[in-house]
DNA sequence: TGGCTACATATAGAGAGCCTACATGTAGAC
DNA sequence: GTCTACATGTAGGCTCTCTATATGTAGCCA
């Protein structure tokens, strides 16, 4: 998966993978493996400073906790998140008719 | 339309509009505002450098040429750039079905 | 004991591409 | 004489994703 691809859409995944459950950023790169069949592979340096500005931004709230003898920081959608999240979803349908329609116009 | 979605999509759409037929810079600007119904406006300052970075790269070859005394720059397709485009549209199509996927998890 | 892997978070710096803003010029309409 | 449409181009900024690195715990295995 080229990274560039991803650009802009990386937000929308994020809050999606947490939108039922609260999860810490180590598991929300699993998820999205899972959730991807193995295509989505997002590295930890992207994955972190993206979730702390998904928190600046009010989308995302975190928490701290202790399982296990380690340390997670968990993040759960707020209540404005899950109205981003709505808006990303809406965007990335616009998106992908919009650009479909160019790549392959059924004249 | 969020400039960032279209990072990394957009030689696709390039190659895309000078497939058929040879197009200038400007021309190729509305076509993409025609194919798209009026939801993409790519800037200037991104088509010019895009189309000379594709040319660099063996996808697009140009030709000046003067119509009613202006000056275009025409750019068609190589054959390198058949391949490319062909690889862009595969390369779209599980963008799509895997972001789509993550987005919209059918449990 | 020492080393390896999985778990877990974080930052610095690089790289790339799309954007805004600006510069330049022709043709035609009014 | 001014405005709009046509037409190309560059400089610089911005932002996001990536690579590379750092730090630390827990558990397994030899």
């Amino acid at each position: 998966m080229n990274p560039d691809a991803l650009r802009g859409h990386m937000d929308a995944l994020l809050l999606s993978v947490v939108e039922h459950e609260p999860l810490h950023g180590y598991a929300i790169i699993e998820a999205l493996r899972e959730r991807s069949g193995g295509a989505l592979d997002v590295p930890t340096g992207t994955v972190y400073p993206a979730l702390r500005r998904l928190e600046r931004a009010g989308f995302l709230a975190s928490e701290w906790a202790t399982v296990g003898g380690r340390k997670r920081r968990t993040y759960r959608l707020t209540d404005s998140g899950r109205a981003e999240l709505a808006g990303e979803r809406s965007a990335w349908s616009r998106f992908t008719r919009v650009i479909g329609r160019v790549l392959d116009p059924q004249t």
